[in-house]
DNA sequence: CTAGAGTCGTAC
DNA sequence: GACGTACGACTCTAGG
């Protein structure tokens, strides 16, 4: 039972409420509360809250609760004292247990209770029956007695479970086990050993938990060890069994559930049918319960998901570092190389380089972690430590490269931590690397991307409960840090050697939960691993800009922007730096007086919005826009990417980034690449620099719309998805339909409201935002969005469906089953409302990015026999391709057809893909 | 002097 | 508080 396990609702399910437990619980977990009239209904509240919620949650084919009834039970009957000793209950609990008896009658669940059996005994007889009728049950209760009852299941019957909602947890028999140290078969033995000075059931003096565990352990069972007891050592633990033997035997009857009682109702009468509507309102409207009427009966698809929500741990880890060596002799190198081919049945790699940049790095060495039974120890292959006095007698590069490649060129698996990375360093010495079947970044990425690091320390960590050695004490810090290439050898091999096994070990571990769901496993083994060395081949393939344009621009620019300020210290009468929002506060509040409109942590805004509000009042405010927008780009772009160009290809190689957007898109970094300017003309201008070598074009391919398409898609929306299907201007569609005019009559500004209101859609935006976005009043924009969601039906569906059933599971996924926790949602607020902003845009951006990484790799490999074409980057929704000038339409009509039917039969909309080439970036529109 | 927070702005 | 996903430049401040 893992400590994610929930229930399985649905047909089949049996959920018994334990009510007294329910009830006492509740009333502790929430803060006092009371109705109208001063009752105090905190209990109620509570109670009522966690029955809609698991009913929303699991769906119980029979939902019902049982309650004690205050009369003689059997068991007083057979022992007076029987809770005699029970403290009272609490002053504001007393009102409570009647209103929640009604309160649970008023939600339409049965109410069970019988005549002088406690609710636990009835428990006990309708898990049992459920169990045989081939029902799961699942107990809502946490007391130790009803643990007895819980059975694990099996071939032949469904199993019988507790579940502790105010905690998530699932009690099965291993739960029962780690508790209490015993079985649940055992566990009435063990009570009847310890008693329960709560319910007075005495037990035998001196006797605990441990102790009994223990004897049981030895004796089997209770009789066992009262007929055995002549034989204990311990003289105290021999008298008190022998003189208590009556007591234990007494309480075992105290403690043993009875099901021999006939049930009150039968389970086919006791399916659960939701509550009505009327019934809750005139009960609860009186008490003040308006937000748990909001909550009823919706139906939500809580399917379970498949697999792990968040990596399941593993036993903690221990690896013995003794065993890593070395191997600085060419002889050695052979051997080890020669003994893993035999032994091993998988490789993991860690390479260890000089910088961190993979197009740049030169590799240091090597560490080498084989798995399999007999497989050699993990060792490291020093390559390039400078002065060592362990490699007086260094190996041979070229003797390494061939070694490397006879070992990591397909004969075995490989498994490497930031796969992408150490490929491509590897190729770059000449090894060129077979199949990577496991890289664990890109594991946890794919099982959960919202967890805040797949770096391998932090998996260890979490995983193996392992603290991995870190580059600090390898390098040292600060000033007199050095690089691996100057490090020592023997300190290097520990910390290498250890990250290759760990990576070994966490890939291993990591397989089978990815095996445990359909969707997740083929991410993984499908998109992720495959698209790894896609984006290898892109990334060192690079694109050229020409670094002459850029350096024209920017002295052009420079000179504007020097104009700039100069007339901006001018119109303040002082030189200041308009870089510095603290300064543009100063000159703009204080010193000219405008009037500062949105504040900021620490101080008032300055932003592009408030600037062009204030630009109307003083004529600094425009130059100072103008020199915003020029600095930009200036220092963004025009004099960074120079820098960022490699000497030694004369290419620019992004660093495209695989496990870090938690929607599944890819990032681009040093340089960023994906968010080069094109929507004002001077920046795009900048996509002049982007160039294709001589003799070759650039060929641009961009998905039309495909957020939008995907939102159609998957609401299932009539007008949206016909507007797709029909192939007309959706922006124009919208218009018309939300402003009930023919198209043709659609102005610009009706389509561009349109258009804003469609995008706002994918991003949870509020008409507050719409608002802002389009400069009108919160009103109005209000307005267009209540006509919106009118005329837009499905999608107003579709998102409330999304929220519901993101709450209920924990989290959002894509068309293709990418999932994306949001804990967000299950809080309050700020937070819950970001949360809903997540759980409706990730399900369409997610897709997207699905789609693109699909075509991607189908693009790849198109072209792997097709040298004149190459992938050179991809900005979430376009690919840019150089390829032979004369070609540029034959690359055009290979690649279009498979980035359109990228999605496969997913979609109920078709995709477009829209062309362009060119000489440069900027010159390839339509 | 460095590291991190804060603000701003670029892309899709 | 109010629009999702990224990356990064620049300023300013806290800390060594």
């Amino acid at each position: 039972m893992s400590t994610n396990a929930r229930p399985t609702g649905g047909p089949g399910s049996v959920f018994l409420i334990d009510g007294n437990n329910f009830i006492f619980r509740a009333f502790h977990a929430m803060p006092s509360l009371s109705a109208p009239g001063g009752v105090p209904i905190n209990a109620v509240h509570g109670f009522v809250r966690m029955i809609q919620a698991m009913r929303k949650e699991f769906q119980p084919e029979v939902f019902i609760a049982v309650f004690d009834h205050s009369e003689e039970t059997f068991r007083n009957k057979l022992y007076p004292a029987y809770k005699a000793h029970r403290p009272p209950m609490p002053e504001d609990l007393v009102p409570q247990i009647p209103l929640v008896r009604a309160a649970t009658a008023a939600l339409g669940l049965p109410v069970i209770e019988v005549p002088g059996v406690e609710a636990d005994d009835i428990i006990a007889c309708y898990a049992l029956a459920a169990q045989k009728a081939g029902r799961s049950v699942y107990i809502l209760s946490t007391d130790k007695d009803l643990m007895q009852l819980i059975d694990a299941g099996g071939p032949d019957r469904k199993p019988i479970l507790m579940w502790d909602s105010m905690k998530s947890k699932l009690i099965g028999p291993p739960e029962v086990v780690e508790k209490w140290g015993v079985p649940p078969t055992k566990l009435v033995d063990l009570l009847a050993l310890t008693g329960d000075s709560s319910d007075n059931v005495p037990g035998v003096p001196g006797i605990g938990p441990k102790t009994a565990a223990q004897l049981l352990e030895e004796f089997g069972d209770l009789e066992g060890l009262l007929s055995g007891a002549a034989g204990i050592k311990q003289v105290k633990r021999r008298e008190a069994l022998q003189e208590h033997a009556a007591n234990a035997r007494l309480s075992r009857q105290l403690v043993e559930l009875r099901c021999d009682i006939p049930l009150p109702r039968p389970l086919e009468e006791l399916v659960d049918n939701g509550s009505d509507q009327a019934t809750m309102e005139a009960f609860f409207a009186p008490l003040g319960f308006k937000s748990l009427l909001g909550l009823r009966g919706k139906v939500v698809d809580t399917k379970p998901p498949e697999g792990p929500l968040e990596l399941r741990p593993g036993a903690p880890l221990t690896l013995d570092k003794s065993r890593y060596t070395a191997l600085t002799g060419e002889a050695e190198l052979t051997a080890y190389v020669d003994a893993v081919l035999a032994k091993g049945d998988r490789l993991a790699l860690q390479i260890v380089v000089d910088v961190a940049d993979s197009m740049r790095a030169a590799l240091v060495g090597v560490a080498l972690a084989p798995g399999g039974e007999s497989a050699p120890a993990p060792a490291y292959v020093p390559v390039a430590h400078e002065g060592d006095a362990l490699l007086v007698k260094p190996v041979p590069k070229d003797i390494i490269a061939a070694q490397l490649r006879r070992l990591t060129g397909g004969a075995l698996p490989l498994v490497a931590q930031g796969s992408k990375f150490q490929a491509i360093v590897l190729r770059r010495h000449g090894v060129e690397l077979g199949p990577l079947t496991m890289d664990p970044k890109l594991a946890s990425y794919t099982l959960d991307p919202a967890r805040s690091s797949h770096n391998l320390a932090e998996l260890a960590k979490d995983l193996f409960a392992y603290t991995a050695g870190v580059q600090e004490d390898v390098l040292g810090k600060g000033k007199k840090a050095v690089t691996f290439a100057r490090a020592a050898v023997d300190r290097t091999t520990l910390y290498a050697c250890e990250r290759a096994e760990l990576a070994l070990k966490t890939g291993q571990h990591l397989r089978p939960q990815l095996d445990e769901s359909t969707a997740l496993r083929a991410l993984f083994d499908e998109l992720e691993m495959p698209l790894a060395r896609v984006l290898q081949r892109i990334e060192e393939t690079g694109v050229r800009v020409d670094a002459a344009v850029l350096a024209r621009q920017g002295e052009v620019m420079g000179a504007e922007i020097a104009g700039l300020r100069a007339h901006i210290a001018e119109h303040a009468g002082y030189d200041l730096n308009p870089d510095s929002p603290n300064q543009l506060q100063k000159l703009l509040f204080e010193d000219l007086g405008l009037e500062a409109s949105r504040k900021t942590k620490t101080g008032f805004s300055t932003d592009a919005t408030v600037l062009e509000e204030l630009a109307a009042y003083h004529p600094v405010v425009g130059l100072i826009l103008e020199y915003r927008g020029l600095t930009k780009l200036k220092g963004t772009y025009l004099d960074t990417l120079p820098n960022e160009i490699n000497p030694t290809t004369g290419r620019l190689h992004t660093n495209f980034r695989q496990a870090v957007a938690q929607t599944g898109r890819l990032s681009s970094k040093d340089p960023n690449l994906q968010n080069i300017p094109i929507r004002s003309e001077v920046g795009r201008q900048i996509r002049e620099a982007f160039v294709a070598g001589p003799g070759k074009l650039l060929v641009t391919l961009d998905y039309s719309q495909i957020e939008l398409r995907i939102l159609a898609h998957l609401s299932g929306d009539k007008n949206l998805v016909s507007s797709f299907r029909d192939g007309v201007d959706v922006h124009r569609r919208t218009a018309a339909e939300v402003f009930g005019v023919p198209e043709q009559d659609v102005t610009a500004e009706q389509r561009r409201v349109a258009k804003a209101v469609n995008f706002g859609v994918i991003y949870g935006q509020s008409a507050f935002g719409l608002a802002r976005q389009l400069g009108i009043p919160r009103g109005k924009a209000g307005s267009y969005i209540k006509v919106y969601f009118e005329k837009i039906p499905g999608v107003t569906r579709y998102m409330e469906e999304l929220i519901d059933t993101a709450s209920a599971r924990g989290y959002a996924e894509t068309i293709f089953g990418r999932r994306r926790r949001i804990p967000e949602l299950a809080r309050k607020g700020a937070q819950r409302s970001y949360g809903e902003r997540i759980a409706r845009n990730t399900p369409i951006q997610g897709s997207a990015a699905d789609i693109m990484k699909r075509a991607m790799i189908a693009v790849d490999a198109a072209l792997a026999d097709r040298p004149w074409a190459q992938m050179l980057l991809t900005v979430h929704d376009e690919l840019i391709f150089e390829c032979e000038a004369g070609r540029a339409e034959e690359l055009i009509a290979l690649a279009r057809p498979l980035m359109e039917g990228a999605a496969g039969d997913k979609l109920q909309v078709p995709l477009q893909v829209e062309a362009g080439k060119g000489p440069s970036w900027a010159a390839c529109k339509g």
